[in-house]
RNA sequence: GGGGAGAUACUCAAGCGGCCAACGAGGGCAGACUGUAAAUCUGCUGACUACGUCUUCGCAGGUUCGAAUCCUGCUCUCCCCA
């Protein structure tokens, strides 16, 4: 019980995250931490694969539908909230399971993400704004002078990356690179990550019979539901987007289908990037059954605890 | 049987004598990523012993210094008239 570790568990989409989990939560006799950006609303559960019933009770899950789509909800709010519950977690637990879909979300957790004060909502509403009126030039010359540095590094095409310096720049007076790269507080645990992994045609079957099954399970009556809602950002997200666009009769449901599938294929492609680089992380075979995963965690644990 | 249109890379689709390994779109692949991340953006996509070489634009010939682009024949597809 003196090492405090988390034991994270990535992958692509429909790999099975959740089902090892669940398994490594029992073993351990702990909680699951989600590190899933999209299952954090409550108005959101077939499209985004949420646990099933039987699966919540199996081990108690934290962040799932804790969120409602109109709350304003970010990385460095998880962040905070994951760290703060990891803490009283591992008060006496001495493993806590993190599964997440979201490389950048699972990352903020185990490595931590700069310190950047709150911004105003406007000057971001502003920033699009100007993107939309005037396109991406004027921004970008904007960063170029508020924030050479960064300007010098970031992917200038990409008006996400320009809007969120800039509105930085813009609500602290300070540059966004000025808040980069500061030390980071020590996580009080240490990290274990595990990937799930499988050929690429597997992945992209899998994603086909879940994509049929959830349309099975009623996500047009949900994306229906939400349709008022298609703006906020919550509801980018793949299996509600296109589904929208059939509610606003700009094709057939046949088409939005296919489009479910082609863009959560798209997305699992991104994930295996993300984690791709990572060198730390022990893969295992989607198809190993859960003991056999387990026993290799644990003595790949060991190895690490006599390090 | 007669008349017309067309066959271009994985798909669709431009090109209509040289600047074409061939516009563009889709699809695919690869990559980036610090509070929008299931988002957003970038690159590549004929083959290779790759800042060079080799084989492509239905097939076979021909004209030309030079053809995906012009001519002839053939095959196939589509439309109209019988």
């Amino acid at each position: 019980m003196l090492e405090k570790t988390l034991v994270s568990v990535v992958g692509p989409t429909a790999i099975g995250k959740t089902r090892l989990a669940i398994g490594l939560a029992k073993h351990f006799h702990t909680e699951i931490i989600s590190a899933d950006s999209r299952q954090f609303y409550k108005e959101m559960t077939i499209g985004t694969a949420v646990p099933s019933p039987d699966e919540l009770r199996a081990a108690k899950h934290n962040f799932i539908q804790h969120k409602s789509v109109h709350d304003e909800y970010s990385v460095g709010d998880f962040e905070r909230d994951a760290l703060l519950l990891l803490s009283q977690l591992f008060e006496d637990k001495g493993k806590v399971v993190m599964v997440g879909g979201s490389g950048l979300y699972v990352d903020a957790v185990v490595s931590g993400l700069d310190k950047f004060p709150t911004i105003a909502p406007q000057i971001r509403q502003d920033l699009n704004n100007t993107l939309a009126e005037k396109g991406l030039i004027p921004l970008q010359q904007d960063l170029k002078r508020l924030d050479p540095d960064y300007f010098s590094r970031v992917d200038i095409a990409n008006p996400h990356r320009v809007i969120r310096a800039l509105e930085v720049c813009k609500g602290t007076g300070s540059p966004y690179s000025f808040f980069l790269g500061k030390k980071k507080a020590p996580r009080p645990f240490k990290n274990f990550t595990v990937g799930l992994m499988a050929d690429r045609k597997i992945i992209y079957e899998r994603i086909d019979q879940r994509v049929d099954r959830m349309i099975k399970q009623g996500l047009l009556e949900e994306a229906r539901s939400l349709f008022p809602f298609k703006d906020l950002n919550a509801l980018q997200t793949v299996g509600y987007k296109e589904l929208f666009g059939y509610l606003n009769r700009e094709y057939d449901l046949d088409f939005a289908i296919a489009e479910i599938k082609k863009n959560t294929r798209r997305f699992a492609k991104r994930q295996m990037t993300w984690y791709r680089k990572n060198k730390e992380i022990l893969w295992l075979a989607h198809d190993l059954p859960i003991e056999e995963g387990i026993t290799i965690i644990e003595s790949k644990l060991k190895i690490i605890r006599n390090a």
